[in-house]
DNA sequence: CTTCAGCTTAATCCTTTCTTAAGAATTGCC
DNA sequence: GGCAATTCTTAAGAAAGGATTAAGCTGAAG
């Protein structure tokens, strides 16, 4: 999470406007306060939003009115805040498209517990689409696609060359040892006098040479292993 | 919503559980009762569920593991149902991965339109991303009509070819492994020496080739598995 | 009960990749 | 520079993975 996440939070007391978007800060977002009901609609409209507090009384135009309109502008969620406290306005604006509701007086500690807990449900499921991919300089390895990239080249590797690329890349830092290699990938126990990381390795660095000559990607540590050059 | 939306209601009060159980039911849902919190383990590992309901203060397993152990298993939205009234505890468990806190007594209308607001907005994730139709090249899969057409031509595939064409289109450029794909469609763990899946890619190539000859759709990567031809 | 489509198993052939081994090359150290 | 240890390269045989075909099995439909 990060200041790019940007909370509305639409609420006419200016104490309470000013507490909450001092909690949503506190949080480590971007909050924007708006003191009516037409000036949500007109942030609303401007750019999207990764969440919206909302108050239900409202000058201007009604709490209600402004979460359909919400809806209409993509699908944040809506943290309804209100000083309705009668459990049918809150059964009807849960039914009406919110997704959460508190009731003033708030535990501030509660609202920023359940800020997070919403925009954390939405980074789950906006990361579980995400591909992921390792890159370093002009390398993209893909793990699901099991494709590699140099400089936009696929460059078409066997399953093993893969795995020790992968491996590599994952820790670009990390030097690995042919034991380390040998039982990450073939799962058993490497006994000394074995040759068959450095064919691997030759054949790997021959083809990447091949697709981007002149270019070295992975670097001997002598007497230890091996690792990504940096 | 219909029937297939499965609730796993943990609660160990027999009454409360009832309670629940027949709000999930009215809201047109499947409700499934685990009176401990090793019960809801079992329940958990056996298939994924929509939505958890879940109390705190159970025997066998506190609600806390439970909650952690739900999200291993997939991320549906635990909302949880407490008698535990004070601040921490709930802000506690909002921060420790729970999507909603209702403490008892609680407003059964009100429960019920949390659980609503909750799968509706999951639905909301799940219809904007996931298209009607799969399209690659000139193939067309209907998952909803279980067809496929190439260059508008019917093909008749058996439900297994289907289901294999499915998997593969949902994800074009991914590849699915040979364990992938058998524990995907066969749900059940692939040992190792099988040729079934080789069996019905070749019968799934020779009928798409034959709908469209000289064409190939999919492609075996050597030694990790099959995707979809670029 | 029979039939039939579809699923699985088995046998065979073919392709690609992996490993082994041996000589060449490099590195670090004296 | 010379030596030993380590690493690199090459090539060929071994092994594993994959394709295809055909035959047996099974469960649903008639």
């Amino acid at each position: 999470m990060n200041g790019n996440t940007h909370i509305l939070v639409v609420e006419d007391d200016n104490d309470i406007s000013r507490l909450l978007c001092s909690v949503v800060r506190r949080g480590g977002y971007t909050a924007q306060p708006a003191f009516s009901g037409t000036e949500a609609l007109i942030y609303l409209k401007q750019q999207p939003w990764d969440m919206v507090l909302l108050d239900l009384m409202l000058p201007g135009l009604s709490g209600e009115e402004v979460l359909n309109e919400v809806r209409e502008h993509g699908a944040p969620p809506v943290i309804i805040i209100s000083a309705k406290g009668d459990q049918s306005g809150k059964i009807a604006a849960l039914r009406g498209g919110a997704d959460d509701y508190i009731t003033k007086p708030f535990d501030i500690e509660e609202v920023s517990a359940r800020i997070d807990s919403h925009l954390r449900r939405v980074h789950r499921a906006a990361n579980s689409a995400k591909p992921v991919t390792y890159s370093h300089k002009n390398l993209v390895l893909d793990p699901e696609a099991k494709t590699v990239h140099a400089d936009g080249e696929p460059i078409s590797l066997t399953a093993r060359e893969f795995d020790i690329l992968h491996l590599l890349m994952a820790s670009p830092k990390k030097v690995f040892s042919k034991s380390n290699l040998y039982e990450s990938i073939w799962g058993e126990e490497f006994l000394g006098d074995d040759n068959t990381v450095n064919v691997h390795m030759s054949n790997l660095r021959s083809k990447l040479a091949k697709a981007v000559p002149g270019e070295e990607w992975i670097e001997t540590v002598w007497g230890i292993g091996y690792r990504l050059k940096p």
